[in-house]
DNA sequence: CTGTGTGCAAACTCTTTGCATAAGT
DNA sequence: ACTTATGCAAAGAGTTTGCACACAG
């Protein structure tokens, strides 16, 4: 979709992070856009709010936990990220919103993307009655073969 | 109408429950034998450890919720019950081990199995270098239609 | 008897919440 | 200024763990 370039820690000037964000209805903290440009820069990403929280630190921006999980289900709500369902104790969110599916790696609880046309459901049932499909999800399940 | 082949409260008499559990390799104990018939007697469930030990409760079957929880992963373990992996806070088991897929209503974060061959899953694409596929789970994710 | 299972409570992890302070427009 | 976001610490859910007592074989 989008995110082509992003200025690397772009506080002045018109980043495109927070344009991102004004068009998203979110007012462009600080917090929100270093979060956002540690999210979107890099290309696709399954992350969680624990992951992103010490990437965070790492780059010495100072954010808290739980303003990484606002900030999380705020950009969730608004559609510029997405949940992904995998269980697992940790909840994921993925940069990419398009329908695609997602490897497992059970061993360390990663998330990897089933590039999207190299797999389809078929002959998806009619749900019951008075409900309608919200989504499909596909989890292939992955383990290490051990040698 | 109350159970068909179960004993109930069968300490006594070869009871199919304390067979299954034997053949497992799991001594059977009062506590065991109680919640496999909880769990197997009415055909297919999902069922969650607080929702099995309220169930329990209710029957006057005194259990710790550790217990439940302990005896939940030694029935995974010997292959009697399924985790199921939808994501949602709680972790649910399945009794119906074979190979089949789910509907998940968000709403009420309820699971329910879709009758196997009604749906199937095409080119599944390789794994990773070094890893096999450990299962595919699909889980079609359902909201009530509002009207 | 001997070892495994159980119950209880406390610990733990992940996530959410309440409220005073700080930042955005 | 006026409103919304943030940080902190505390609370909350779900799950696990450690250890003394109880029960199955």
């Amino acid at each position: 979709m989008e995110n082509t370039a992003f200025t690397q820690g772009g506080e002045h000037g018109r980043s495109p992070v927070r344009t991102m964000l004004r068009e998203a209805g979110l007012r462009p903290t600080r917090q929100r856009m270093a979060l956002a440009e540690l999210l979107f820069r890099d290309g696709n990403r399954h992350i969680s709010a624990e992951g992103l929280h010490e990437e965070a630190m790492a780059r010495r921006v100072p954010v808290s936990l739980a303003t990484v999980y606002n900030t999380l289900h705020q950009f969730t709500d608004v559609g510029l990220l997405r949940e992904v369902a995998v269980d697992g104790s940790k909840t994921y969110f993925d940069t990419n919103t398009d329908n695609h599916h997602h490897f497992f790696i059970e061993d360390d609880e990663r998330v990897i993307d089933i590039p999207p046309g190299q797999m389809g459901v078929d002959d998806i049932p009619t749900p019951p009655e008075g409900y309608e499909i919200s989504r499909v999800d596909v989890v292939v399940r992955l383990r290490r073969i051990r040698g």
